[in-house]
DNA sequence: CTTGAGCCTGTACCTGCTACAGACCCTAGA
DNA sequence: TCTAGGGTCTGTAGCAGGTACAGGCTCAAG
């Protein structure tokens, strides 16, 4: 009730920032590179946001945290702003993104076992010898 | 023998990147940076390198390979450098880079699980409804 | 009336490279 | 001897995906 005498609250940067969680800047900079778009400016050129901004924002991080990369982002909004996106397009993009990230996996568990099993043979001591540099300076 | 009529042939910088299959911008970029030394020069200011200039940076980057960044390698080469390092140091690097690779791993696998199990609710058709659409969407 | 908070803009910084322009230098072939 | 082509040198810009700051407005509370 206590904002009834003026116009409606609106959403500035720092309220979308706050109810989202995103970083401050980021919201600028996702707008600059152009996968949110340009709200609205208030009669200080202050930018006003809305619902759907929570919501699309929103998506954009959610994206992101599944490791979706940002022209991945842009083309799933592109489906969804489309209107006539099907299952089968997103699937297509979510299919391949899922290789990508499984690739990602077998490497770092390469990287883990070679990195622990050498490991495994340090004794850990004060002493110059370690096979972990000898792992290293070999050339193998 | 055909180099025998006049002095002991070098190596420079391409033949540096052949040898080891570095790009020959990245060997610029690593001394920049300090974790390749400032070779000698020739008269004619071209980079000369030597057999240990090559075992540094197949070390730097047989680390890379291992995920290790490149502030972990100058930690690695600081151990080496100073002569007295000890397997225990070393160990300690290599456990903490493990730690991050495991967590990396972590990380990939729950964005894997959740990915999968959204793309396997997939029609797949060319209708709208989409459930990765809508994992993107829920503000769960 | 001042102080602090918020917003605006542009720009620089981060990691780990990669690529390019514009200048030299050197060697082999015609 | 000239020339074409490769190599090298320097500095700088670009990529992703942000983050952070300076310098200037605006606004509300005390």
């Amino acid at each position: 009730m206590k904002n009834r005498h003026r116009s409606v609250k609106v959403l500035r940067r720092g309220d979308l920032a706050r109810l989202t969680g995103c970083n401050l800047e980021t919201i600028r900079y996702y707008e600059n590179i152009g996968v949110m778009p340009e709200p609205p400016r208030s009669s200080k050129n202050y930018r006003v946001y809305d619902d759907r901004h929570v919501a699309r924002l929103c998506f954009i991080m959610r994206a992101r945290e599944l490791g979706f990369t940002l022209d991945e982002v842009r083309d799933l909004l592109a489906l969804v702003d489309g209107g006539a996106q099907t299952c089968g397009e997103v699937q297509g993009l979510a299919n391949s993104h899922l290789a990508s990230v499984r690739a990602k996996i077998d490497d770092l568990k390469r990287i883990e076992r070679v990195l622990s099993s050498t490991v495994a043979q340090c004794t850990g001591d004060d002493v110059p010898e370690c096979p972990v540099i000898d792992a290293l300076t070999e050339v193998t």
